[in-house]
DNA sequence: AGGTGAATTTTGATCGATCCAAATCATGAG
DNA sequence: CTCATGATTTGGATCGATCAAAATTCACCT
């Protein structure tokens, strides 16, 4: 009989307010409060209305309520088109993360294209905001310069960011705590009897970058190591790397990447120098992507809590959309050590 | 003097299309029209109206025009959480190319967080619905006995498919064809001289697994190759693809694998038999991964054509919400194979 | 001049929920 | 029995756009 699993569809049409109120013999506004300021009602009454939006299955009109509300109920989210090689193993996960929590505060993602660094890129966030289509943003993949932060924060518009390089002084933010990954790194290698242990990382001027670097930098010094000369740059993860890590083989016995993606050029540019990574010199990656633990030799690295970020991104938010001049929230998070077969032997003298 | 890059804002407020009307000195419907129906306009009004509206720089309140028309212009997405080891390569720029083509329809995408084969997962379609936040679905992630598909077809929401295996009479899809793909890694192979080639798959009954499966098999009876005992299966993508490895080290020169997944698996296999991928046994995998262009040797894959995945959904989606009854539309698309060092040496007589 | 139909513009209602303020009800004190 | 007081409930306006239909203007013909 009943065509959908919804209870009492008789005649179809749309479950409204006025529908639910019909039913329980009160006023829509009565359905409203039943809702919205349930301790207004008497218990009787809203007992009477809740089975009434029960039966109904009742489910309120977003555009209804975000146009008198003047709130849309969602978070805008943009998509940069991942520049192709470089891996970006975070989106994914963070994603899930986010729009799960978010449901559970009775918000939802909404994703739009946005060209990263684009001079019109503002011109993106404006519009969902004129155009009243989120109420807040999340960003990420922030960078050193990002106009972003301070252009939302100016306007007054709820953000929250996913890295801390742009919006330092500007409001809130999560991220993950590079140097205590690549610390915590050095610290396992160290207790592994590496002495000589370089770093393998991008060129500075990237908060990200220059962040896991320092983390290495001060563990070694806490350790009494050598910084000199083992610290190497490369931007192409395949051919730079290599040539840097032939700078360092001899030198190192172990190498801290910034990134999985060095790792790997790590990994190949041993093997091409004859060397075995793992057995002949150690290695440890950052970002935990899915290849690490299918390489052979499986690969040590720093996972990111994501799931943590997503959820402390969604509170923030949160947070700042109740009370927009609250004091600004930030969230530091660390990675957690993935110990493999890359690190775990017992260093070469 | 101004504030923000919009021009003529003395008193602020909301820049509704009355505000537009009343600079113009029309009525609000006129506005309305010049922007949905120019050709009723006078071209003379037309004129005005689009100058007060560019200097006013006005944008249409969504919830407002979605309420009257009933249409949200959004489209939903379900993320769902990745298992955690189970790389999903496609999401990222999958979803790029998505939200950047339905931005161009002037749809955006609504990410909600779905629990794959839950048992209330309909629950959460069934909901965005009711609340008329959404106008249609991209599913991704199908499977055989997917529910989902059906379930919105009966119910007569527009959406599409990634993955003709749920969908295959029930609606429109767009797929990547597997087949095709791995057919073609065989013909490279077979072009460099390898004879006994080995299909390294999931087990038999998942749509994709089987499809991919297919076409090695189909390449391999066209060059009247032997099949027998050349197919193996594995589900855990380390350990089992390791003495599956086993099975057929010495029977084969070459594996074809269901993804890149389960190719890294084969490297290390190979490896621990004391064998070298690429060299003593050409391997090429599916999804062209980040890892692939960087493991030595480097894997060569059959890359998915995303971007045009993507932007296929969008087309499809937006041809069936606009005529609901149409002939279902499906598209396969074929992968791209790139050969890297894995399956380039000419193989070992 | 009057009329006709097409072109152009305007009026008024409406989508469904929530705001604000007013109306009704219950309770107990005087 | 009346009135004040607070607890519940309701009426009407409103958010900003679009729909449907009516009103106005215009060009052109007889």
């Amino acid at each position: 009989m009943a065509r959908t699993t919804s209870a009492g569809g008789r005649k179809s049409g749309p479950v409204t307010l006025a529908l639910v109120a019909q039913r329980a013999g009160v006023s829509t506004q009565t359905v409203s409060n039943a809702l919205n300021s349930p301790e207004l009602l008497a218990p009787a009454t809203l007992k009477r209305v809740r089975q009434a939006l029960d039966e109904l299955d009742y489910r309120p009109h977003q555009a209804a309520r975000s146009l008198r509300t003047r709130s849309s109920r969602l978070i805008g989210y943009g998509v940069q088109p991942t520049p192709p090689g470089l891996s970006t193993p975070v989106s994914d996960h963070f994603l899930h993360a986010l729009s799960d929590s978010a449901d559970q505060a009775g918000y939802r993602i909404l994703l739009f294209a946005s060209l990263l660094g684009a001079d019109d890129e503002a011109e993106r966030y404006d519009e969902l905001l004129r155009e009243h289509s989120v109420d807040g943003f999340v960003l990420n993949n922030t960078y050193r310069g990002d106009k972003r932060p301070a252009w939302l924060h100016k306007k007054g518009v709820p953000f929250v960011a996913f890295g801390r390089w742009s919006a330092k002084d500007t409001g809130d933010w999560v991220d993950v705590d590079g140097a205590h990954g690549t610390a915590a790194a050095v610290d396992q290698l160290v207790a592994a009897g590496h002495r000589k242990i370089a770093f393998l990382g991008w060129p500075r001027g990237s908060g990200v970058g220059d962040d896991r670097a320092g983390g290495w930098r001060e563990a070694m010094r806490r350790h009494d190591l050598p910084v000199r000369d083992l610290r190497v740059s490369s931007v192409d993860e395949v051919d730079a790397a290599r040539t840097a890590v032939a700078r360092v083989v001899g030198r190192a016995t172990a190498v801290v990447a910034a990134s999985d993606t060095l790792a790997l050029g790590c990994y190949r540019a041993l093997r091409d120098a004859g060397l075995s990574p793992g057995r002949d010199v150690a290695v440890v990656g950052f970002d935990d992507s899915p290849a690490a633990r299918l390489l052979s030799p499986s690969l040590s690295s720093l996972r990111q809590p994501l799931d943590e970020v997503g959820r402390a991104c969604t509170r923030i938010l949160m947070a700042r959309i109740k009370d927009p001049d609250a004091a600004p929230e930030r969230v530091l998070l660390a990675p957690e050590l993935i110990v493999r077969e890359s690190s775990s032997a017992e260093s070469h003298p």
